[in-house]
DNA sequence: ATGCCGTGTTAGAGTTGTCTAACAAAAGAA
DNA sequence: TTCTTTTGTTAGACAACTCTAACACGGCAT
């Protein structure tokens, strides 16, 4: 049974293992992550690794074990599917549900989880447009292109947002855009690579590239 | 913000300081409720009067502020909701809900917990036949006799259990019997207080005093 | 190769909560 | 009242974290 706090760690540590730069999950990183001191991370880690869910020696980058990478698939599958419930049965807003699935995540009970999963009949996605893993870890690829990356003319659905932070969810929601929403790229500004879209209200708007970098859609044909 | 540990003793102070026996509440019976030791108990006890939750001095019974009996109604409130949302929408069994409620008690979002309210249609009773305190801390107070004394002929309905211990409950389902469920009482033995019971599928049960000593009911005409 | 700087590690202390063991107060019995 | 038993309290230690401060390693530039 692992305690709350050595979950969290286990799950910051998965994202950084998994993200693109896998190399930066170093001390630091991991400690920047979670809002503590190096010092806290580095004997976090050498418990984890005294339960053997990371390999660490000292002075190396740490990864996970197969029952380590196990354990956080359970985890962000517990923290995804309290998202979607949060979403579609408590109206709660996509940007604020994160949180509360953070503490919710914690709870120990394999049946609430299936259950759970049940009730939600069987989400692929959550509301952020992230996949869900199954009981056995296995969960969907998302198809994906990056905004930024579509031809004026095209037509989209947006299918995922790389950035969940309050501030970038909050945007979205003024924009009155959310995952499903369809677009259409009007024009690419070849000076700042900005873009100028048609919105879903029929209106029109101008985004930044940094913007467009942090959203996924589907190209709709 | 309390910790989870301190919120499990403010609802045992609660409980024990509530039910019929309100003086049974002290060092000892808080320690042997949260099975833990005496001196546990007692530094939490000194924590809790710190914060101002609870009235102590050493050697005398503690009692709750109000702003302790409040809080303690609010931990009551979640772990209801929590209990019933499960056996309503989890297919939890009713005895397999105190255990994860228990848990899911400590998530802290005022938003969670009146949207579970809402999205459940502010149920006035857990499925246990306990009351649901509201937002303020009101809460119903059920209409009950024991069943230990209702004279036979009469027929009545169970609405609530003293005791919920997963025993007991068992003990209920293999009967058959449920909140709801409705009964006629076919004989009462003086030699030992049992009661001859005809049960909703047609049977006949014969019970002790002790088990009608645990049952809520609300007569019938 | 040498030195520097960022990254990583250790030692030691504080907090929350637990325990055991020893002691003090209150309550009940004689 | 006095003795005994129960109940409650304290001191000191341990575990799971956290931190600060000091130190070790390693990569990079000169």
């Amino acid at each position: 049974m692992l305690s709350k706090n050595e979950e969290d760690y286990l799950k910051v540590l998965f994202h950084l293992l998994t993200g693109e730069g896998g190399d930066r999950a170093g001390t630091n990183q991991l400690a920047q992550q979670l809002e503590v001191k190096p010092a806290s991370a580095n004997s976090m880690l050498k418990r984890l690794s005294e339960k053997k869910l990371v390999e660490y020696q000292k002075y190396s980058k740490p990864i996970l074990t197969p029952l380590g990478r196990a354990t956080a698939l359970q985890l962000i599958r517990r923290h995804r599917l309290w998202e979607t419930f949060l979403f579609q049965k408590l109206n709660f807003a996509w940007d604020e549900v994160h949180e509360v699935a953070e503490q919710l995540e914690h709870v120990q009970s394999e049946k609430l989880i299936e259950q759970l999963d049940r009730f939600l009949g069987y989400p692929k996605f959550d509301p952020h447009g992230d996949p869900i893993p199954d009981a056995q870890g296995n969960m969907a690829v998302r198809e994906y292109e990056l905004l930024a990356n579509i031809a004026p003319g095209q037509r989209v659905r947006i299918t995922g947002m790389k950035d969940s932070s309050t501030a970038f969810l909050q945007y979205l929601n003024d924009l009155g855009l959310a995952l499903h929403s369809e677009l259409l790229v009007l024009e690419h500004i070849p000076f700042d690579n900005s873009l100028r879209l048609a919105l879903p209200d029929g209106l029109t708007a101008q985004v930044s590239e940094k913007f467009a970098l942090h959203v996924f859609v589907l190209r709709l044909d």
